[in-house]
DNA sequence: CTTATTGTATTATTTAGATAATACAATTTA
DNA sequence: TAAATTGTATTATCTAAATAATACAATAAG
């Protein structure tokens, strides 16, 4: 299996995200031209389909367009990405906040634990 | 498809989430018999074969157990289940840091983010 | 005692996802 | 110009997951 990669949600989906988060925290940025589906597929271990699809996904989305045969490259509307990277976050939050009450801890609780949390890790 | 569950993982394991916060939660008590296979999988709407391979593995978990012919019932090990709460919160809280890290933001960021969040909710 | 309900097992079918193996057209590169 | 690289498309195969349709043994319920 793919590293970091696991079995429990396809894999196209978990490349997507991936590739995702490099383009949101920097590691591609606008402008810049990505490896080739060949590449990344190997990079990833996953089959070149695979990759394909993970990446005709996120064009769909706009983050990143081909042209036809010099490669794929990041998109340069900054302001989508950082739309996206508030969006995300706010998902993540609201998200975390969910499942923290679905096990049984108030909003109060689950901030008191991680404030326990990161004064550990400081 | 059956509501609250998604396609971008495998039912059995949905269900497995679900029903484990349920017991965690308290929505299943120590000692409670559950409804049968078939009564949950009308319930959550798939198939009676998906649930009981979610049912079996919770039981490998240790989490329920099946008496032969007068069903299933939840541990009544209180200590395991008050174990396995902690657990899971620890674990939520650390892939909650993670992805909010990848995203790019640092421990203090994502605190900062959490207490505006929570103000607006009270 | 009879019936209904329980967990469990079995076999078959269908579907989505992943892989495999190529192929092609366009264009960049040498 | 010739070769290599690009995204893209196609067809086939394989597997896990989900569904479907039953069946059985044990026991609880009437």
């Amino acid at each position: 299996m793919p590293s970091s990669l696991d079995n429990d949600r396809p894999i196209y989906l978990q490349l997507m995200e991936r590739i995702r988060l490099d383009i949101i925290a920097g590691v591609y940025k606008p402008g810049d031209k990505l490896p080739s589906v060949r590449d990344l597929a190997l990079d990833a271990a996953v089959n070149p389909n695979t990759m394909q699809k993970a990446l005709s996904e996120l064009e769909r989305e706009g983050l990143v367009y081909s042209q036809r045969t010099s490669g794929r490259f990041i998109t340069e509307d900054k302001n989508m990405l950082k739309q996206l990277k508030t969006n995300l976050a706010e998902e993540q939050i609201r998200q975390f906040f969910e499942k923290m009450k679905q096990l049984g801890f108030t909003g109060s609780e689950t901030l008191a634990l991680i404030e326990n949390v990161l004064k550990e890790e400081m």
